[in-house]
DNA sequence: ATAGCTAACGAAATCGTTTTCGTAAACATA
DNA sequence: TATGTTTACGAAAACGATTTCGTTAGCTAT
């Protein structure tokens, strides 16, 4: 009802005789004024019920105290944890996140990029777009001394803050692990190659395969566009009505690796004894699924959190240029059903043992 | 590298020879500047590459273009979709959205929604945290005529803004068809009854029950504290341990309804024919668990676009106070195998028929 | 012709912080 | 004593857009 009026640095100066100077310099911890002066100052700010206005330092310093994020979709698992992650690690230290989404569609991904810098963000926090191979619009930023921390989804070439997971070794263990459970032919569900993510899974497929003496067979590696259930569900179809149908799967994303595990149980396909099957993210549906899936889990909430983090270090340290460092996260092989050979086999032993 | 320098409406004007005042209007759209004069200038800003600095006009205004979210947390189906909605409105309009996890604790909604206050945000958009039983945070955005909306989890009493679906029809609605399958003793899992949707659903079991002749059993009836995978395994064990078990689940998510057609499984129960379950919510995992989950379906995004409209809707017009209006939206029934015994009867009348 | 009106624009204050230069006092040094 | 050096603070100009009062020119009605 009543309108308060909100106070400013300016009534806490009347009200102590200071100049405003003094307490903007007092609530910033400015080493040149006495802790004395701080202590007053900031006891005052308390009791008078002082909120910085952040709108006017944004506008004086050409730089809110804002995360930007620039991401293909909010509702999905990994990205979902991912924003968790930044957003408890930014709002800790006061910062706000705003998000925008691009649909894997590169030009959302550019205007959401230019909206986000003309929000004037502290920072930038990008999973590229499905569509990117230009990255231009990232040098607005770069040039500004605006650090921008690529997450996941990476550039190759663009110097900056990196943080990943080591897509490569996760991709061999998983292809190993399949062919440690007696798997002969591997087929492999494959994402875009020009997203290191998925080009590193699949090199550390097939260089695993090499290292076992398997062959790498291009009719068993499948080149998806979205890794969706559906396509997931037709993919399978196709292989397993090949004249030598594979016996084992390495799905570059759980959604792909559960359609092909339901269109396995529907066609009486045994998973994981005629197929078996790992998968990758570790979202929820994998552990609902029946036989439940391996997979390789992502530590999405740690990587938002080290993303966060690494933007607020460089506005604390007041770096002028955006370092390049990259850091590379563990995964963990997550063994279920779909791949256990061995559990499934005791399984099998059990159950028939009653009968006899 | 080299820092470009922004151009401001000054620029414009020493350009164009106007006065700032005429840029500012003109980019506004101001009734008072003519329309060659609008074109001239645009035309002006949009070669020159201005951008409008959000954070000045904020200042001025004292509003941001932002709308600001509170939520429990984003890494949940429901949740992620309605901020997706969200996010989707607002940046096609112009806002920025930022968020904030209040991990369903009231002292984070708390701090978070002071923290958003400060940031000066043109709406606010709630789902209530578990804990919240008092409002008084909001009043400082009422008062000062900034809109609220709550969706879902919304408050009783508070005048506001609201968006929620009807979860009496959707609990009535779900308990019939288990009645209709003919389950005589239903469970439910019902939600902390402070929070509206959990005690909606819960009278729609309890009138469905009464109207259909059933008896009400307070055995039958228990309470959740956050309906995890966890808790509901323990309370489907507990349940299933009675002398006289329940012959159905209503539950009051899809989480703990996984979770107990997933024990019901593993003790050899069958689902639907000896337990039939349905849950809330249409999250993922409810089509991938086997049988899949029949299931209430939310229309989240839907949900967060509209209560993003609202607030667009409430800064056009300049209201200078929060009007209440209560927007309800439609869920639809989806049943699947885990509650449709018909089906279920007809398929194992199919697969014996072949050894007759 | 004069008052009254409208259309189209301008001057300048304003929003609340931050920061660049200062300054003044107190103290140390040569 | 004269000269630096801290310490602790202040004046005032930014930051860029908006908006409250204007003003001026051209038109209409009487």
């Amino acid at each position: 009802m009543s309108i308060k009026k909100e106070i400013t640095i300016y009534d806490l100066a009347k009200e102590l005789n200071y100049s405003p100077s003094t307490i903007s310099r007092a609530l910033n911890d400015h080493k040149s004024i006495s802790k004395k002066t701080v202590q007053r100052i900031k006891n005052a700010a308390e009791e008078m019920g002082y909120r910085p206005n952040t709108l006017a330092a944004g506008l004086r310093n050409n730089k809110s105290k804002t995360i930007g994020i620039s991401i293909s979709r909010i509702n999905r698992p990994f990205m979902s944890s991912l924003i968790s992650g930044i957003e408890e690690a930014a709002r800790n230290a006061g910062y706000n996140v705003i998000i925008s989404q691009s649909d894997d569609k590169y030009k959302n991904e550019l205007s959401n990029t230019k909206a986000l810098y003309d929000s004037r963000i502290s920072g930038l926090i990008v999973s590229l777009s499905m569509e990117t191979s230009d990255y231009k619009h990232f040098n607005q930023f770069i040039d500004q001394g605006i650090p921008v921390v690529f997450v996941d989804r990476v550039p190759a070439s663009l110097n900056s803050y990196k943080v990943v997971i080591d897509n490569y070794s996760a991709g061999y263990s998983a292809t190993k692990h399949l062919i440690e459970q007696g798997c002969k032919r591997i087929a492999h569900f494959a994402g875009a190659q020009h997203r290191n993510v998925y080009e590193e899974r699949k090199k550390g497929y097939v260089d695993a395969l090499k290292e076992h003496g398997l062959p790498v067979e291009k009719e068993l590696i499948k080149y998806f566009k979205t890794l969706s259930f559906e396509e997931g569900r037709k993919t399978t179809a196709k292989l397993m009505a090949l004249p030598n149908p594979p016996d084992g799967i390495f799905s570059a994303n759980d959604t792909a690796a559960v359609s092909a595990i339901i269109y396995a149980k529907s066609m009486g396909i045994k998973v994981p004894e005629d197929l078996a099957i790992i998968g990758f993210n570790d979202d929820p549906i994998s552990s609902i699924v029946d036989p439940a899936l391996s997979t390789v889990s992502h530590p999405a909430a740690k990587m938002g959190e080290i993303s966060a983090k690494r933007i607020l270090e460089h506005s604390r340290a007041n770096y002028d240029k955006t370092i390049s460092e990259v850091t590379i996260l563990n995964t963990e092989l997550i063994i279920r059903d779909s791949s256990n050979r061995a559990k499934a086999l005791l399984k099998s032993k059990k159950s028939r043992q009653p009968k006899t």
